[in-house]
Formats: C-alpha cells, sequence, structure tokens
DNA sequence: ATAGACCTTAGAGCATACTCTAAGGCAACC
DNA sequence: GGTTGCCTTAGAGTATGCTCTAAGGTCTAT
C-alpha cells in the first residue's frame, strides 16, 4: 500500500532528491521508516505532500513551509496559527501577482511598439534620443553608429 | 545632467551593488564613464534600465536580459528577434502566473477549513485518517497520540 | 550466492542573484 | 595637505534550493 520514495516521486513530479532534501530540511517528519528504514509513503502522506507543493509553488520558502507543517504535527490546537500563515502567505501571492501584472503591462506596451509596422523606424528615433542624451552630457556614446 | 551611480540607485530602488553587478553581467553596457571613470547615467538609460527592471520583476533571468540588452545594442534591425524574445516571455509569465492562480486556490480551499467553525474536529478527523493509514500498513505513526 | 535494482546517509557541488569587503583613486572643502 | 565622501575594481561570502556522488545496506530472482 505505501509508496517507494521513487513511486512518491513519480506521483508528485518531483525528484527523488528533493524529497531527501526536503525529508532533511523537516518538512517531511509524517513519512514513516518501514523495517528497513525505507521511507514509505502513505496516501495521507501524499496529501499533504500536495500541500507542502502548492505553498512551493506559489513562492513560499522552505523555511515557512516547515513552520506550517510543524503546527500540523502539533495538532488542531495550531489551527488558528495555521490560518494566521496561510492568510499571510495568500496575500503576499496576491501582491506579487498584482505587481508582475503591472510589470507585465509596460512589457506588453514594449511588445506592442515591436510589433507596429513601423517598429524599426520607432526603435531607430529612441535610439536617437538616447544617443543626443550622451552628446549634451559630453559622454562617450555606446549608441553611435547603431541604426 | 547624468546621474551618479548612488542616485540612478535611488531613482531606481536597486542598490548600488546589484548596479554594479549588473554592469558585470552584462546588463549595462551603454552606461558610460566620465572622465573620472565613474559611471554617468543619463535619462536614456534610465529608461532601459527601467525596461530590464520590468523584466527582472516578472522573473527573467540575467543571462536573458542581457541577450535583449545585446539586441538593442544591435539596433533596429533585430527587431524582430526583441519581439520573439518578449513575446516567448509574455507566455512563460502568464503561465506561470495560472499555475500559481490555481495553487492558491487549493490553499484557499485549506483556508476555508480552517476558518470553518468545526476547523479543529475537521482538523482532527483528517488527522485520525492519516493515522489509520499508518495503521493499516504496519508503519510507525507520527501522528499517535495528537489531538 | 551473486547480480541487479532498489534504498540509505553524509556531504560536496552547482546555479542564481546578489551582497559585501578590501584596497585604492578622485574631488571638494577647510 | 589632510579629511571626507564619493567612486572604482576584483574577488570573497551569503542565501536558497536543489542535484549529485560515494559508500554502503536490502531485497528479489536466478
Amino acid at each position: 500500500m505505501p509508496y517507494s520514495i521513487k513511486a512518491a516521486a513519480a506521483r508528485c513530479g518531483l525528484s527523488e532528491y528533493t524529497l531527501r532534501y526536503y525529508d532533511k530540511a523537516g518538512l517531511l517528519p509524517f513519512v514513516a521508516r518501514d523495517a528497513s528504514g525505507y521511507r514509505a509513503f502513505t496516501d495521507g502522506d501524499m496529501a499533504l505532500l500536495h500541500t507542502i507543493i502548492c505553498l512551493k509553488n506559489t513562492g513560499m520558502r522552505i523555511d515557512d513551509i516547515r513552520t506550517y507543517i510543524q503546527y500540523v504535527m502539533a495538532g488542531s490546537s495550531t489551527v488558528a496559527e495555521r490560518r494566521a500563515l496561510l492568510q499571510k502567505h495568500r496575500e503576499a501571492v496576491a501582491a506579487k501577482q498584482r505587481a508582475i501584472a503591472e510589470n507585465l503591462k509596460e512589457i506588453d506596451y514594449k511588445l506592442a511598439l515591436y510589433e507596429d509596422p513601423q517598429a524599426a523606424q520607432l526603435v531607430a528615433r529612441e535610439l536617437a534620443a538616447a544617443s543626443q542624451d550622451k552628446q549634451a552630457a559630453n559622454l562617450p556614446d555606446a549608441f553611435a553608429g547603431i541604426h
């Protein structure tokens, strides 16, 4: 019934190396060992691992994931702490998503410029302006001679 | 008119260290030096630096940003390459945003559980199930005795 | 009983992106 | 001319998260 590390890795999409690294880092204190000292992942373990991967995929650091797992291992008395941790993370992720969306808008603006039929001319004009900046300041001009 | 590295750092929000690191990494070939060998950032340089920061903030790697800057330094003949690079990046960022949103949904699900008035009971039930997984597989139970 | 595929650990190595230190040059003011 | 504050470089150090190697134990089938 339980999965070997190889099977668990295949199921969750992480490498065996990464699973061992996570275990060493204190993220998998719940994974039991069989009589030979081999890790044995149960379905319940895979569910918790899934949560760990969600936290990782949203950018949570190993240290913070460990804190979450420690709350889980401490039982239902830590529900408030878990809620606070996840809420804080949720807001941080949302804020980062918004920031990325903002930056992406500017990249889209650049992209629109490059997609314009007159792109070459527009770019050449930008370049000429940058070039003049240098001349006006009596600085060597890295853009000189570029079209 | 041009900005010292200190002024440029203050304006763009990066540290002086980071600006020097970027220069060393080939991201700032356009920044000129004054008679004393000091970097002199023009307004045109700041605009390009802004683009670099947008790319960085959306997770582009230094190596790829350098490629983009090399296209810029090669003039308007590289418009097609720049467009391709930005489009590819744009799609990668969008895909990652979607992936994060997916993972966030699962975290929200967990959060809803913790926000339930019956949270402690629900969590205790999860825990009991995980505990039974271990028992059924004749494995040491890390959850034993936790409420 | 031996080959092969699996597992274990400790610890080294790597990639990325900074971050800082050391040693020293330049420029302005008292 | 000395102090102060800015700048330069090379290169070392840090943080994070893997990724891999070496040495060795276990299990299964032939």
